[in-house]
DNA sequence: ATTGAAACATCAATGTC
DNA sequence: GACATTGATGTTTCAAT
């Protein structure tokens, strides 16, 4: 990936319903040249495809929550159900399984703390945890998909 | 919102690259009322935009940080340098400020342990804090960008 | 007020240099 | 990588419900 490729990659993840001429002239390519690197990008899976962004409040669910969790089941068949409910779960927009004291992170969206006692209730019922906290997010400073491509 | 603008959004919110007139088709009206509706749904701010996904191993930002900032700086002042600092860095990709324990948490990419901790370096040095702890994603079993459209 | 079909304009995609 | 042409797609208009 040269710098050009970096270039069309930093702005088409800001914003890609750019035009492809105004997109060649940003980079200072001709649209061609510009339009075949975005092929080849998403051919090699650099470009992993191009969605909509929703505004969360719009959507009514301006309620962020981090929720950590912890087990004693530490089998591959257990995780493979949990990831399927979660997968199921559309509150459920990231989910990790990490290092350390935690042994999963999920970020969940709901409309309110209502929602999420339900949201809550409904997780422990399909899966069973030895422990789970919440965390709730008070404010947004920051969120983006764009990647950096300064490592590539 | 009714059940053709739900039933467009959820669409584009997977695959913003599809045709009108497939789109059309899916959510069983024509092509104009359903143009109309997406920019109706834009100049209501609902759909924020519209942006290409990058593939985080392909670009060499596969590992992934939660990072727990405690501070005992809590002024109007300090958050917003705090935020100005984080948002010229590249690699924190998600920022909150919380509720307990934890003031602040930070989702951050970087290639490796050894960028991480030029990251960390970095970021210390910028902002000061009383207490910082990191945990790393082993896995990342869900992530998306779709909200749930059930709630609106 | 909202839709569908057809005309129109714009842009993406291809071939050639 | 640039240029010119073709074909597909987004966008507007207008009649109809």
């Amino acid at each position: 990936m040269d710098k050009f490729d970096q270039h069309i990659l930093k702005i088409l993840q800001q914003d890609a319903s750019i035009s492809m001429n105004d997109l060649a002239e940003k980079v200072g390519l001709s649209a061609t040249p510009c339009w075949r690197r975005i092929q080849a990008m998403e051919k090699a899976g650099i470009i992993r495809g191009k969605v909509a962004l929703a505004d969360a409040e719009k959507l009514n669910v301006g309620l962020t929550t981090f929720v950590m969790v912890k087990t004693n089941q530490h089998n591959q068949a257990w995780l493979e159900k949990f990831a399927a409910v979660a997968d199921a779960m559309p509150e459920i927009v990231e989910f990790y399984r990490m290092s350390g004291e935690v042994d999963y992170l999920l970020k969940v969206v709901v409309p309110d703390m209502k929602a999420y006692d339900a949201f809550y209730q409904e997780l422990i019922e399909k899966a069973d945890f030895s422990d789970i906290s919440s965390s709730f997010a008070m404010e947004e400073i920051k969120y983006t998909t764009a990647l950096p491509v300064t490592y590539s």
